[in-house]
DNA sequence: CTGTTAGCGCTTTCAT
DNA sequence: ATGAAAGCGCTAACAG
């Protein structure tokens, strides 16, 4: 049984040729019945399985994957798992990629184009059979050269301007326009953005990156949505937060105390959607009373706080999803052109938005209690 | 069968003969400026370089795996990655591994024992270096196989009685007794649990599986903490709600709409408390004016809502490094008796927990609004 | 320092 | 149906 030879560290596996020659049987025949291939009478086949039941024989991969030139791998390269958003996303990759006999190798970026390289690169040379990555940069030269090697790219949540790669991204733009036209439709004139979209100064030109970051998108979709109802725009509020909860609070406390504070505010992600509603409490201000509210993401808490949250809801999930069957199709060697998967996203009402107040109550900072 | 034609999508790679064959040198010395170990002169150093440049030449880390019987991969098994504690958990074992030059494979058992195993399965037959296994039964048989194959194993989060494996977890039964010792040092003495640790239908010896089940401590904890403080226990108070938020809800709206209304509320996991707060949503009672509550685990909203919740918070992140650096010193060949770990937690006292009210108020299901 | 030569464990002709 | 033998791309002895 516990064939354990003495403080071995890495006690030698039993292997193929051992099996067959506990069956007594030719090497090749063994490989055949324990690799599922070729035919080998019942009478043999039973003799090898029991011997490799015997001796506690499991096949070793690695061997296996030098021959095939397939390691049953995707690597998968997200901004952060501790997101929920992306450790939905990979979950959903996750669950096709199993159901398909695939396991996942995961990397986690921090949006660093650096990281993100280096993890594509060791990727390419544990032969992964195909790339899910969230990229980080419009950079994308290491993703053609993957794709170039062999080894299929379909990029998530984010697509790249001008890279042959499939995509499976959100409609970032409509879904911030539906949101924000809600917020129009109530008669609100003074809706202020919180992004972690970077900075570009034009207010009309939002990004440079073009389609790489959906926050951008996003920013986009809400000037959209204010030109389409004559509402004037103006860069006071639109706040580029950065990426982290305080920098959202921050700006929404200065919104909010400030001379041109707006009556409904659209958080453009999960984590400005936190710094956002971290203000209104320290505020005391009451949604929608003072001001409306709508997020991006539904997030397990949204129902918890009251009046509860209402969001444009990303089916993370099932892009991940997506990205992984169409990454499959492709590592089974489908070649049509690369194509742009969007996605919908749903907006959902719940009870933090409602009409412009006529008055503006005055706010001021309390310690929360 | 099917070997691809050429012209397929695998394009045959570049490989150290070509290599040496480019710059002129023998396969060896090709091979030995690649893998970096050996030695080999400046100048043919120089030539190797330049001729794997020019190819385009990327090791093959399997071919390497091979031979070194290392695939510098972790094999990682959680419960589910879209669980936020299990998300920073993995994080944590990710940091540590890429930091080590390690990277993670992921798998999610769902809390199912057979999902397990045949991903630890499939972790030995790909020769991942190690494992991190949240177990999900008190089977470990497949555990001791893997470390008898020479692959070690850490458990995360729980421990597993009678089994000689390291682990990592969180001293849960002492976090409980000090978060339920609040309550009754705020003169609290109808204080319910709502987990989603199974019922065994003795309030007294809550599980059988011994300490897998983390919520099971913090049963115990809860038991511990209301003796010591002279309170009496009964198990109407113990609501085993299930992995289900909308349990935990039930659970909730049932015990304070009830007979034996308690005035403190302590839920031994996120999800129960996401229904908890659900229910006390639902039934509009002040917190902590109609019941305080103490929560478990640290989530990001748990400061968004008004009060502020007090709860238990675990070092998952630790964790789970602990568990990846515990893991690695095994892989060098550390072999000490197996070790448990536990971390401490730590009471974040917030505005959730008041004294206990003098009397009740009266509360009913409102739908939320 | 460098080149030659065996394998690692498996799959796959190619005979038998 | 079965066995012998040739590699996959790399590392590691062992010469030179």
């Amino acid at each position: 049984m516990a064939v354990m030879p003495p403080s071995a560290r890495s006690p030698r596996r039993v292997t193929i040729p051992d099996v067959a020659r506990h069956a007594g049987v030719g090497q090749a025949t063994a490989a055949r019945v324990l690799g599922g291939y070729g035919s080998a009478s019942p009478a043999t086949r039973e003799r090898v399985l029991a011997a490799a039941a015997e001796l506690g024989y499991s096949t070793n991969a690695v061997a296996r994957s030098m021959i095939s030139g397939r390691t049953n791998t995707l690597g998968v390269v997200v901004a952060d798992v501790e997101n929920a958003y992306f450790a939905r996303a990979v979950r959903g990759i996750t669950d096709v990629a199993v159901e398909a006999g695939l396991q996942v190798i995961l990397a986690n970026s921090d949006e660093d184009g650096e990281k993100e390289r280096a993890a594509v690169q060791l990727f390419i040379e544990r032969r992964v059979d195909g790339l899910v990555v969230t990229p980080s940069t419009a950079r994308h030269d290491h993703l053609d050269r993957a794709v170039a090697t062999g080894v299929p790219v379909v990029l998530l949540d984010r697509a790249l301007r001008g890279a042959a790669l499939d995509s499976v991204v959100a409609d970032n733009r409509g879904a911030a326009r539906a949101a924000v036209t809600r917020l129009t439709g109530h008669g609100h004139t003074r809706i202020a953005t919180i992004t972690s979209a970077p900075d570009t100064g034009d207010p009309d030109q939002p990004a440079t990156g073009g389609d790489v970051w959906t926050t951008t998108e996003r920013v986009t979709g809400y000037q959209q949505a204010l030109r389409a109802a004559g509402v004037p725009r103006s860069g006071e509020l639109i706040r580029h937060a950065g990426y982290r909860r305080c920098g959202a609070r921050a700006a929404v406390l200065d919104l909010m105390t400030g001379p041109a504070r707006p009556t409904a505010l659209f958080t453009t992600d999960n984590v400005a959607t936190l710094g956002a509603l971290d203000a209104l409490r320290d505020l005391a201000a009451r949604i929608p009373g003072d001001v409306s509210v709508i997020g991006f993401d539904d997030a397990e808490w949204t129902t918890l706080i009251r009046p509860r949250l209402s969001v444009v809801s990303q089916p993370a999930q099932e892009l991940g999803g997506l990205a992984a069957r169409t990454l499959l199709r492709r590592i089974e060697g489908a070649d049509t052109p690369p194509r742009r998967h969007t996605l919908r996203t749903t907006f959902v009402a719940r009870e933090s938005v409602g009409p412009a107040p006529s008055r503006v109550r005055r706010l001021r900072y309390e310690e929360s209690s």
